[in-house]
RNA sequence: AGUCCCUUAGCUCAGUUGGUUAGAGCGCUACACUGAUAAUGUAGAGGUCCGCAGUUCAAAUCUGCGAGGGACUACCA
């Protein structure tokens, strides 16, 4: 007894997943889908880290799916695809979650709490949810190796992310520098956007405002005697004044007027829609009564007129005279006092030209680099460039009068601070000094400190950054080699990203991450940056040396051992780091910089410190191409993310892309189109999701419903729907298939039949085959795994099952096991076969049993796996156009047949005697003679008749072609549809004959020749027609005593058939009918006594007056009853 | 505010280099078929291709300006 295919008693996806899994727990299939595969031929793969400190959801099963994908598919296709995982452990959301479990704010870390214990809480914190990630990446089908997994806090990893950065560090690409950041002076430090973006942080204040007036330099373009006017609600900035900001197309107007404290007479400029907004109250526009000669200080008008217009650029280089002349820029002081001009500029509020400090606003730090103004920035003892304002939100010596005063009275303590604020001092003396225009109170929101409650300023704040606007051009030119899907992303979103991309800031003043290996004198004249573990052993060792320490930390660490072990005994985190004190050359102390490297470039830093480069797997990286991806893929969220850093590290260090092939996919939404969050409660849980439709089902649909890079709405009657309409399909086909397969012992033991011995039906089959694997192929080389999985879908839903299989029925069921229902085995069999291999990328258990199921009887090849096999070959003499195109023709004509049985309410069951199709010409006579057998039987009538139109009796239908027409004539085209609608019969007969059409229009003469129409039958009178495009079929409707009789047969066999069916035999059993005699229907039984007994599986049927038994009793037609029974031999 | 993506039937989506009757599946209605039955066929209903303007003989498709939805980044004198 051979071994028989396995038959399942229903489709269970899930439990489907749960078995095969535990199959490649056994046979360690995943480690050998990579070791099986050639060492020479790596396709390079990178994981993105996750953070294993938050739960994961069902995006996740989006994007490691596309991961997946990818990589099972370059397994296919041979190559060897090592995929690390790895985890992503430092940063914020770590010690924020780390700070609410402990109760504590990051001011108690180093007093309530030391680094070292704090830390220790991140380090346990961090990889708590491993376990629930472990678990979704192997239910989900994700194939990662989680047992070696890079980790960003280890000791390791840490040594090659200072190795990269000291590669910057030495191509002189860091610099230590200053951003606009906010600062709470009365807490000492740096706020993060996300603490400024706290509910309750921006509260209404009331300021003093002031319209202060900027006295312009001679210039071409105003007269003299001419003020800007500039508003601010800081007036303690005035005095880091060094620039002011038009809007370019912005329109401005010179105003005489006078000022109101002081009487004199001034001209203005300000944008001309805040007139209103300014110059009201006291002012109007001068009249007969209103004179400009009359006006002295005091009386209740002040009249103003308007001079001159100008829009913003042309404002733009002329320069005034410091309102606040206390000091200069320590740099580049000519090139202040300027206008200057930036699109951010509106005319809402204000008066259309801005204050910039560049010391004290971000914009304003911004536009003036832009323009090369120096911020305020003078000397201090050490000879550092420092801000007017020192640490502690006071004026700094330079300022006389306001020097040691807080630039906020909210920052001294309760009952010593002065009745007068620096705005309102500055005020009167602007005011004093004819610089103010208008001094108001005014109502707004202004960030505070969320630990101390009072204001906050924008202070510039050293950090350490890396150069990457030197590096631009570069990175722009790199990114042009990267295969982005979708191409917008990477030429639009992330290459314009590129072009405005500013400096990066490394620092972070946090805790826990990777501290910057950067060691400075405290008068910052000498510095050390750190790349490896042996280099600070050895600076330790000159430390010591000079007496600056007792002990070296790495005592321990034994340089070039590179076991673990040896990698445990230090700690790279800032608890260990900051008691190290180096000593210059010139044998000065240096401590280390005390911020922590931004935590994206942990991850950027992956493609070499997942594998300790360049300590370790030097050859790997550096000549077997393992620093460079060739594939990765992650959610657009990344694109200035962990794409961003990895293209910018791997250009600036190594002068190449970090990846190959890029796939930024899209969000999940839920199913109306809304953001997933577990507020709303609108999230899909994966695990549950998983273990009610299966991964499979649950892959299939992500990747097939909507391209990987848009947005997916989620929607559970999706993920059903495939499962039946896929799944479902392919496992009836299969279940199809091991039924009769098991009964004829198939098992692919026969020589392989020739395809030109193969019917038809086989052969189009097999090209539709070849050209699915060539399309499907292509699909998957080009990272559209949404085409493939279509078009996969389509080829089992359409082409196998619903035409192959339909039309093939009874070759499997009739008859001996003859040459011809071997090949019908043999082509199914290869069919469901190559279905398991190309869709296994995308669903990777259902396929692995398929093709296990399928692979066990015919052991056809010796993998245990359908993912240790490889992707099929094309077989370019299988693909037949001309065959596909027959067959498509067979559809249409039996589409169009059954359509026209169904409008005359004929049942397909009723055999009909003749359609006719009339020929166009002779190709498509060709072509439909060879499928004239499968209409035939497919749509129940005994014949085909081709009608070649000699005698005229065809009505046909003319259309110009207006895709070649259009090239040739396009201007005429509307005359020529005018025309060719007029023709006549004879017309179209003519031009058919003539083989084109000559003639003139509007003037040109025009030649049209037969590819420039469509003829087409339109009708043949007298008949039952259908017409679709460019087909036409007659049907006879006419139905003879003889076929009526068949049709009766027909009608026989199938109750026959239900009856075999309900009485619960065997396909195989033999029976025996009685069936009650009638005249109307004896007739019809004895013509097709052998046809009716042969489906049946019948040894004899008689006709008997009387019928025993259980019988079944039904209506031949109206009005006509029989009974019959059947009995098994 | 900038950048990018999306908008086609009730729903989810196709729609090639512009070519004149814009398609599929699901859902709905009706009728069939069935030795694959958690299938299948046929027919019907269902469209301002988001809007406006332009280019063109011809626009769902190309260009511009808008609208709505989404994402990212940044800021407000």
């Amino acid at each position: 007894m051979s071994v028989k295919y396995r038959e399942h008693k229903g489709l269970n996806l899930p439990s489907v997943a749960k078995e095969v899994l535990e199959k490649w727990k056994l046979e360690n299939t995943f480690e050998e889908s990579v070791s099986t595969r050639d060492e020479n031929k790596p396709f390079v793969f990178f994981e993105g880290p996750p953070s294993a400190n938050g739960m994961p959801g069902i995006h996740h099963v989006m994007g490691r799916a596309i991961k997946d994908i990818f990589c099972r598919y370059k397994t296919l296709k041979g190559y060897r695809v090592e995929r690390k995982a790895g985890w992503d452990t430092h940063g914020l959301p770590v010690e924020l979650s780390v700070e609410k479990e402990l109760g504590i704010t990051k001011e108690d870390i180093g007093t309530k709490i030391t680094i070292e214990e704090y830390n220790a809480a991140c380090k346990k914190t961090v990889m708590r949810y491993t376990d629930v990630w472990n678990k979704l990446t192997e239910e989900m089908g994700y194939w990662v190796d989680m047992s070696d997994p890079y980790v960003t806090y280890e000791n390791k990893y840490i040594e090659s992310v200072w190795w990269l950065l000291k590669e910057i560090y030495n191509k002189d690409l860091m610099y230590k520098g200053y951003t606009i950041q906010p600062y709470s002076p009365k807490a000492g430090t740096g706020l993060s956007s996300h603490e400024i973006n706290q509910p309750g942080c921006y509260q209404d204040v009331t300021d003093t405002t002031v319209v202060a007036q900027f006295k312009a330099k001679k210039n071409d373009v105003l007269p003299e005697n001419t003020y800007f006017l500039a508003w601010t609600t800081t007036p303690w900035t005035l005095p880091s004044n060094t620039a002011l900001c038009v809007g370019p197309k912005i329109e401005y107007v010179l105003v005489k007027t006078f000022n109101q404290y002081t009487g004199d007479a001034v001209n203005l400029v300000l944008a001309r829609p805040l007139i209103g907004k300014q110059l009201s109250g006291k002012y109007a526009v001068a009249d007969e009564e209103l004179t400009m000669e009359g006006f002295s200080l005091g009386d209740k008008k002040i009249p103003y007129t308007l001079e001159k217009e100008f829009i913003g650029s042309d404002l733009v280089g002329i320069t005034y005279e410091q309102l606040l002349p206390y000091t200069l820029p320590h740099e580049n002081p000519e090139k202040a006092f300027q206008v200057i001009s930036g699109n951010f500029v509106t005319t809402e509020d204000g008066t259309g030209i801005v204050h910039i400090a560049p010391t004290f606003g971000q914009d304003d730090a911004q536009v003036a680099k832009d323009f090369g103004v120096p911020p305020m920035l003078v000397l201090d003892e050490n000879e550092n460039p420092v801000p007017l304002i020192n640490l502690q939100g006071k004026f700094r010596p330079e300022m006389d009068e306001f020097a040691g005063l807080y630039v906020k009275n909210e920052y001294y303590n309760d009952g010593e601070a002065p009745d007068k604020s620096v705005d309102v001092l500055i005020a009167i003396k602007l005011k004093e000094e004819n610089k103010a225009f208008k001094v108001e109170k005014y109502v707004h929101s202004y960030p505070h400190c969320w630990r101390t409650d009072k204001p906050i300023l924008y202070y510039p704040l050293d950090s350490w950054f890396i150069k990457i606007t030197e590096n631009k051009g570069r990175m722009a030119e790199l990114n042009k080699t990267i295969n982005w899907k979708p191409k917008s992303t990477g030429e639009g979103r992330f290459g314009n990203w590129l072009e405005g991309a500013n400096d990066w800031n490394l620092s972070r003043s946090r805790f826990w991450g990777i501290p910057i290996p950067i060691w400075r004198t405290e008068d910052r004249t000498e510095q050390i940056c750190i790349g490896s573990a042996e280099e600070l052993k050895n600076e330790c060792q000159k430390a010591i040396d000079a007496g600056l320490m007792d002990e070296n930390p790495l005592a321990g660490f034994e340089v070039g051992n590179m076991d673990k072990a040896n990698y445990e005994t230090f700690d790279f985190h800032k608890n260990y780091v900051d008691a190290i004190i180096l000593v210059s050359p010139s044998g000065k102390p240096m401590t280390r910089e005390a911020d922590l490297i931004d935590v994206w470039f942990d991850s950027g830093s992956m493609p070499i410190a997942q594998r300790h480069y360049p300590f370790e797997n030097k050859e790997l990286v550096d000549e077997k191409g393992f620093g460079q991806a060739d594939f990765i893929a992650e959610g657009v969220d990344q694109t200035r993310g962990w794409f961003y850093t990895l293209h910018a590290i791997a250009s600036m260090v190594f002068d190449r892309t970090a990846y190959k092939n890029v796939i930024s996919n899209g969000l999940v939404l839920d199913k109306n189109g809304v953001k997933m969050s577990k507020r709303i409660g609108n999230a899909v849980e994966p695990f549950e999701n998983l273990s009610t439709y299966g991964a499979d089902a649950t892959r299939w649909y992500m990747i097939t419903n909507a391209q990987p890079w848009d947005n997916l709405k989620f929607d559970l009657d999706g993920i059903t729907e495939v499962q039946r309409k896929f799944f479902g399909t392919l496992y009836n086909t299969y279940g199809f298939f091991s039924l009769y397969a098991n009964v004829d012992e198939f098992s692919y033991s026969e020589e392989e039949i020739p395809l030109n011995n193969r019917p038809e039906i086989d052969r189009w089959v097999t090209s539709k085959l070849n050209s699915l694997i060539k399309d499907v192929g292509e699909a998957f080389e080009s990272y559209e795994p949404t085409k493939a999985g279509r078009l996969i879908q389509g080829f089992v839903t359409d082409q196998m099952s619903n035409w192959y299989v339909r039309l093939c029925r009874r070759r499997f069921w009739r008859g001996d096991y003859s040459e011809d229902k071997i090949a019908a085995y043999q082509t199914l069999y290869t069919c469901l076969e190559t279905v398991a291999v190309l869709s296994s990328p995308i669903a990777p258990f259902y396929s692995d049993q398929l093709f296990n199921d399928l692979n066990k009887v015919s052991k056809r090849y010796s993998e245990k796996s359908v993912h240790l096999t490889t992707f099929p070959t094309i077989d370019e003499n299988a693909i037949d156009i001309d065959l596909e195109e027959r067959m498509s023709i067979a559809q249409k004509v039996c589409s169009m047949v059954l359509s026209l049985r169904k409008k005359e309410n004929i049942k397909v069951r009723q055999p009909l005697q003749k359609i006719m199709v009339p020929v166009l010409d002779q190709n498509f006579a060709r072509r439909i003679e060879a499928v004239k057998d499968l209409i035939l039987s497919e749509v129940n009538v005994k014949e085909l008749e081709l009608l070649e139109d000699t005698t005229g009796v065809l009505v046909k239908k003319i259309k110009p072609n207006f895709k070649t027409i259009g090239k040739k004539y396009g201007k005429h085209m509307k005359a020529i549809i005018a025309i060719t609608n007029q023709w006549s019969q004879d017309n179209i007969i003519a031009v058919d004959k003539n083989k084109g059409w000559t003639g003139e229009i509007e003037g040109d003469s025009i030649a049209l020749e037969t590819e420039d129409f469509e003829i087409s039958t339109d009708d043949i009178p007298g008949w039952l027609v259908a017409t679709e495009g460019n087909y036409t079929v007659a049907l006879d409707e006419t139905i003879s005593p003889a076929l009526k009789n068949e049709g009766i047969a027909r009608e026989f066999v199938n109750r026959i058939q239900n009856l075999r069916k309900e009485s619960g035999l065997e396909v195989t059993d033999r029976i025996e009918l009685q069936i009650k005699s009638d005249d109307k229907i004896n007739l019809a039984i004895n013509d097709n006594l052998n046809y009716i007994c042969s489906e049946t599986l019948a040894n004899s049927l008689d006709l008997v007056e009387e019928v025993k038994g259980e019988k079944l009793v039904f209506e031949v037609e109206e009005g006509v009853s029989t009974e019959l029974t059947l009995s098994k031999v």
